[in-house]
Formats: C-alpha cells, structure tokens, sequence
DNA sequence: TTGTATGCGTTATCAT
DNA sequence: ATGATAACGCATACAA
C-alpha cells in the first residue's frame, strides 16, 4: 500500500506538503505540487479514508436506515428505488454509503450507537416505524438526518406530494364521470392519514359522497388484504364505479377479486393504483396510477443530506415536497366525454 | 465521546489495560476486568470503529457490488432479498455492509480501489456483467470475494442449483403429461446456459423433442420480451401445450398475451416461472414456479466470506449449490392422472 | 513556499 | 498482571 510518506520520500518532500500538494491547498508552489501529483498517480496512490477519517472526524459515508422486514423494506420497489438514486448521487458527491441497523454483532447497539460507532456522517431514514423510540433518539441526536415521508420538528423531510395527488386523481375521476368511488387504503401511518383526508375533502368539494362502506382499511403492498376488502365492495347493493388501492402491488388482490366475480376493468368497474412501479407498466390493461418520483427522492434526500453535513453552520432544515403524477393508464372508464390526464 | 483514555483514568489503569480488559484478553485479572468492563458501560463506551480499522487494519465493513442499472439490480426482488439476508447476517456477525461502486466523487475509481480506499475486509458480487476488466480485477485481487450465480477459478462462489432444477421442473411437466414443452430463456449467460442445457439434456433423457420454434430467446425481468415471444409460440401450426418463462416477472408479459389470445390459464394452455417472488404467490391461479431459496443464498454469502477473511490461512474457496425448489401452483394443467409436485 | 511536530483512538510489543 | 511506548496514515497548526 502506498502511502504519503512513500511519496514525500520519492520527491524529496516532507509528508505535510504531499498532503497539501494532494489536497489542493493553495500554499504549495504551482511546480511542486503539479509534480508531486503526477507521482502519487504514477505510484498508484489511494487516500486511505480510514486514516483521513480518523484524523477529520469526518468519514464521508452516509448511513441509511430501511426496516429489514421481508414483507417490506428493500423488497418494496419504492423503497430500493428511493435508495439506488440516494446512492447513485451519495456516490458521486464522494461520499459512500452504510446500512445502519440494530444488533451488531454481540453488541446491542441503538441506531444512534452504531451510526457512532461506523462514524457515519449524516443518515436518511425511511420506511421504519418512525416512533420507535431508537429512531426518535437518533433523529434528536446531533447526526444531521433526513427522513422521507415523515416530518420531525426541526429536521429535514422529503416528501411525496400525497395530498395533492390523491386530489389531482379524484377530480380526474371526476372528470371521468365517476361518483361512487371507493377507496382501500394501507394501515394507518401519517401518510395514509394525508391521503385519507385528502380523499375526503376532495370528494366533498365535488360534492362527491363517501359512504362508510366506500372505505375500507387494508395493508400496503398486501394483496390479499384488498381483495377482501374488494370483495366487501363487490357484494355491496350498489357497487362503486372505480376504486383507489393502497398501491400498485396491493391492486393484484383485487384484480384477481374482480376477475373471479366475472367482471371486466375498466368496463364494469374502474381501478387505479398508487406508486407507479414497473409491474403497473406492464399489467394489461396497463393500471391507471399516481407515480412517486423515487429518483428525485433519494436524489433529493442524498443532496439535503450532504448540505446539512458539509455547511452545518448555515445550513436550515427544510421540508421539501416531490410532486406525484398521474399516470393515466386503460382502468379507468370514461363514462362521459372524453378527458385526458394531460388536462390535469 | 467517551474513549479508552477517560476509561482509564476513571479506573486508575493504563489505556492498554482498559484495551485488553474490553477485548477479553486472558492476562488481565478477572476483577479488574469485569470492573473496567463496568465502568466502560456506565460511561457508555463505544469503540471507535474508524480508529481500530486503522490500527488492526481491519474495518469489520463488507462491500457488496450490485449493478446499479435500473431495470435490475436493487430494484429486482430476487437481488433485493439476496442482499437483505446477506445484510442481516452480515451484522449478527459483526460486520456493516458498504455499497462499492465505480466514480466515488471526482475520483475515478475501479472497483478494486474504492474497495481499498474504505478498506473492506470483504466483497460479495452479484448481478454484475462478469465479465467487466473492473469486476476480473476485483475478484482476482488479495481482497476474499464471494460470487453469486458465477465461478471464477479457486474464487468461493454461491450457486443456486439451475440445472437439477430445471431437471426436476421438467419431469415434473412430463408426468403431468406434456410433451410439447416451450421455453422462453433469458439473454446469454452462464446461469442461461445451464438452464437451457439442462433443458434440452433432461427433454432427450425424457424423450421430449424441443424443435427450435419452442425454444425462444427473450431477456428477464422483461414481460415485452416475454410477451412477444409468447405470441410467437401461440401462433405456430402445433402449439405449446405449456411454457417456461425466464422469471415469473417476465411471466407477467405472457399472461398478458395469453389472455388476448382468449385463451385460459391453465385449461388452454399451461405456463411456469422462475425465482418464485412474492408475485407468483399472489398472482390467480397461483404461478407454478422455481423458487430460489434467496434467504439462504445470501447468508451462506456472507458466511463464507467472513469465514475467508477470518481465517484467511486455513480458508479453502468453494462452490457452494443451494437448492431450488418447484412450488407448485396452478397453472400447469395435468393431463393425465394426477399427480403432486411432492412426488418429486 | 515548505517542513516539523503533534495527535486522532486504538492495539500490540515489550518491559516491568 | 499491568504499564509505557510506539505506530497505523493522515491533516494541520505553527515554525522556518
């Protein structure tokens, strides 16, 4: 391994300078330090982040904490696709990127322990019960964090737009000449609780009704639950025209509800999703859904991140709001005039 | 933040003494020991993980390189679970897990240098291009590396069993009757090849023709591909009378064709999947399908590799072959007398 | 503009 | 059984 000091031996310079000269600090003659890096190339030199950590108190790496449940957590498409674009702009602003989680090793470690303990600059978090009192302690700590999908007091937040979207969708609906819509939603969490009320008070401003039985509670990425939940509507004297699932993976459980009960989407009934994942790309008819922007997520959460690290001082918290789409695939019959997505 | 030094002073010992005490060595006197070992946690001491890297020159930190495309790697379950299970057994042992990628910053890095530059005990590779110079100089560095899905020479490689598998799966069809077998397979790789060979090999042992028009090429995680190449086979003068599909995703583009055709599932025609995600278990009928035992496949993964950089003297590169399993579903119609997929 | 000295927190060697 | 000391590789305050 090749290190500083093989190269101030090699040039005949002292250890201090090859650090200047390999950092860039202005102090060091244009010749020598221009010398000085084309030698540490040629010697194949690599910073060892190891040292350079211990010496800055700074590690360049960034945690980031997902549940490891299996239903959930990296096998949700969301959330790997949230993580695979925070890791691809952590990486290219130069800093790595550590799975933090309890349980290392013999230790019994708090999330703010082991965060510690690897040195980790700052962390995101997502997708993890957020009042979970390990996770209320490392967002209190002096780690900077950024947490998606969930607001803490003084903290930055990336957030989907779930209010506006689930808005946007219904008067699409709307548009489409539906008033008896239904609506499956996942398990209660401040999200759904947003989209919920969203849903409500849309509706109430198109003077669209939402009786008890249009409601109903189920699971995110759990299709069974929606298809029970579908069925108590199918049976229902009279059947909604169109239902919202909690998302793209749950509406599988109520397609094959649909199909067993011998109807046709979207002829005899309507159904959109929520997420936008591949699978609703591919599903024909292709589902009708709000896409979460995951690229601009994780991007966003790994920049925020970053700032809060690099300029502690002037840096302020922020919650910062990534707009859904709506994504109009063939599920939802139009059973007035025509209307597109794009008027929306 | 609390370190050996103020143990030491508030024991009244040397920071070596606290030292060997915390790691268990046998030449400090038990009580002394067990009350440093006290004091440590009342003080809540953590080790510095960044400073005892630099010292033992071991990070107790594994990398793992995924590609980072966006049609595969994280975002595919199959890889998502991998790495999961690799993660969790990863940290019951004690180590974290770091993403390794190529461009960390301004730095131009290969894969073997940003491996160096976090100092990483360890590397697991899957679902990368093999063949890339980066990924070769990697695996065949000083640096223990563990593969999945692929063999390098005197390398620990983790194997899921593609060949005795489709074996099985095969025979499986057979008993239940059918003779004109087709197979749409993924893009040309090793893992490609031992299936398609154990394909035709277990065909002719059978004495099953497989005539070229049954055997089509199309790409996984891919239901276009998939579903085009189902077309293909549904408008030939002698039908299939069951397809093998290159993952259960890609089945997805199958089902979609299928359905277009009028044709039912699995009365008209039967199909099969590979990898047995969550997906199949809920799409209706049932995917009859291969599953791959993820669970397993990651955490001997990470076994082996931390068992290679522990004993590094001792440790013997092996292949290791887990086993996959049919599921069976419903979608594979028995045309003859019955018969369970637990005969096999 | 360059070099010297020091220390980050830990472990390992050797002496006591 | 315990302690003094050095060293891991790097960055930086300060001296020259």
């Amino acid at each position: 391994m090749v290190t500083i000091k093989d190269i101030s031996k090699r040039c005949g310079v002292s250890a201090a300078t090859v650090s200047k000269a390999l950092n860039g600090y202005p102090d060091i003659g244009e010749e020598t330090a221009e010398y000085i890096r084309s030698v540490a190339k040629e010697m194949g030199y690599l910073p060892n982040a190891t040292a350079r950590a211990l010496k800055t108190n700074r590690s360049n790496n960034l945690g980031v904490l997902f549940v490891d449940q299996t239903h959930c957590g990296l096998t949700h498409e969301y959330f790997s696709s949230v993580l695979n674009s925070f890791k691809v702009e952590a990486e290219s602003r130069g800093f790595d990127v550590t799975f933090i989680s309890k349980n290392i090793g013999r230790f019994e470690m708090s999330y703010y322990e082991h965060c510690k303990y690897r040195n980790c600059d700052g962390v995101v978090i997502a997708s993890v019960n957020f009042k979970d009192p390990d996770v209320v302690e490392l967002v209190s700590s002096e780690i900077p964090t950024v947490t998606i999908d969930h607001v803490f007091d003084n903290r930055t937040a990336i957030l989907s737009d779930n209010i506006e979207c689930i808005r946007q969708l219904v008067h699409y609906l709307y548009e489409c000449g539906h008033r008896r819509i239904a609506y499956i939603h996942g398990e209660d969490t401040s999200v759904t609780q947003k989209r919920l009320a969203s849903f409500h008070r849309t509706c109430a401003e198109l003077g669209i009704e939402t009786p008890d039985e249009y409601v109903k509670q189920a699971f995110y990425h759990d299709p069974k639950a929606s298809g029970l939940a579908t069925r108590e509507l199918l049976s229902l004297p009279v059947r909604p025209t169109c239902i919202m699932y909690p998302d793209d993976f749950s509406f599988i459980g109520g397609m094959n509800e649909i199909e067993r009960h011998g109807l046709e989407i979207p002829d005899d009934i309507s159904v959109v999703g929520h997420d936008g994942i591949y699978l609703s790309e591919v599903l024909r008819p292709r589902l009708t859904t709000l896409k979460q922007d995951t690229e601009t997520l994780g991007k966003k959460a790994a920049e925020k991140l970053i700032e809060a690290i690099v300029s502690p001082k002037t840096y302020i918290p922020q919650q910062l709001t990534v707009p859904t789409y709506l994504v109009e695939g063939r599920t939802v019959k139009k059973l007035n005039a025509s209307v597109s997505a794009a008027d929306f």
